[in-house]
DNA sequence: GCCATTAGTGTAATCACAACACGAAATGAA
DNA sequence: TTCATTTCGTGTTGTGATTACACTAATGGC
């Protein structure tokens, strides 16, 4: 942004770096790897890697995903950079952190690459993680509850069609406390933001649940009260 | 973030931008500085420029507002990281944004190095800019626009002590609109962020106004009466 | 001392959110 | 077929927060 000459001065290394959200027996929990080498060896760590000269910051981040775990996100959002000199005992390493959810009928991650693990870990109880991963963590915590309070995100971990309940359901994993089953219906449908999609009845007994589908449009939109900024 | 020959990998750039925003004349306005050389040449741009290898990115952010305007910012706070390809014509550059407030009090911004020319701009009537700053500028504004909703960030812009009136015109010029003035001061003095400090008159006539600061460590807290999500 | 100017204060109406219990529709077993 | 069990689906009331709104208090200048 300066003159010609200045971008050929030495650049720190550029990564991203995911949380990766997913439900595991409804408990919410991050996707980790177990490092193979140095540094933090055998440490868990976020999936991520360096960003190449071509492909955008979210691009990267779905391909490291998908080289590291074998998944593809049906969300992902940026956190933001990290850049604290030191947080990469290597070089000066800036990382790009995103938060992601990862559908439950995804199929399971699988270790490759440079990590000789991959897990699922319950966000109740983490390990320590390399790096400044467990800062990334929280951040992304915060962003995912703070979506999940103002917007049905849980609607991306569930398939094409579902039932209210399953959403409620979903989004009390997310939100990590019970909601009332009334105000959560009734927000949902002044929300605006699904639409009907037939009748189903899915486990056993009881009565069929109507099914509903994300309106167009409206990923990750906010609920119609939530109060904004104008 | 891989093993040890992958940092050895042709990178990105790596930049900052910076939103400082500021009050001129009771309008809120972005510094602008036009560029002196390609690509843009002649266009107005935000500040900002090359990280270097040894700093972290809230000081460099900090170091290129001084460079090239001379100024110190009251409040800066990161938005994001753009990294678009194509968003800058010459090479791949990923820039990491952040809005700042400058102080009133603070002197006037002076052109220096790159730019042939420094100015604050209203945001209302903004000029077309450079690279994908105009996306950065919306982002900024609705940050802190966010901000200055839930928080009382405006006394960042007024001098160590001030009255009611003061901050309730700057929260105005920051959100845009007019706020009620009886329920304003309800809420700063329910939100436990300001404490009394003496008392003072300032332009001529009328009652003399109580003097306020922030009390200690409550930067850009939020009012105690906003909705957290738990 | 009178007028102009700015600071400071309380209450009523409205709205959003939280709490709460039962009837409806299906399955499966007796 | 009847009954027990299970899950789905629905409305109202209370409470706390936000909004709207008008006058008195204290000073400076004439």
């Amino acid at each position: 942004m300066t003159d010609g000459f200045t971008y050929r001065w030495p650049r720190p290394a550029l990564t991203v770096d995911v949380a990766l959200f997913g439900l595991q027996a409804g408990q919410l929990s991050v996707l980790l790897i177990r490092r193979r080498l140095p540094p933090f060896e055998g440490w868990w760590a976020l999936p991520g890697g360096f960003v190449r000269l071509d492909e955008g910051l979210e691009w990267a981040a779905r391909r490291e995903l998908e080289e590291e775990a074998g998944v593809r996100p049906a969300w992902i959002e940026q956190i933001g950079a990290f850049g604290a000199p030191g947080r990469d005992p290597r070089e000066r390493v800036v990382s790009v952190a995103w938060w992601a959810l990862l559908r439950a009928d995804e199929h399971a991650p699988v270790a490759a690459s440079d990590a000789s693990e991959v897990r699922w870990h319950p966000v109740a109880s983490l390990p320590a993680l390399a790096f400044d991963h467990a800062t990334m963590v929280t951040a992304a915590l915060h962003r995912l509850r703070q979506r999940a309070w103002e917007s049905a995100i849980g609607a991306e971990l569930l398939g094409e069609q579902f039932t209210l309940g399953e959403l409620q359901t979903v989004q009390e994993s997310l939100l990590g406390h019970p909601l009332d089953k009334r105000n959560f219906r009734r927000r949902m449908n002044e929300s605006g933001l699904l639409v009907e999609a037939g009748e189903a009845r899915s486990e056993g007994p009881g009565r069929p649940a109507r099914l509903f589908r994300l309106g167009d449009r409206m990923r990750g939109a906010p609920l119609g009260s939530t109060r904004e900024n104008e």
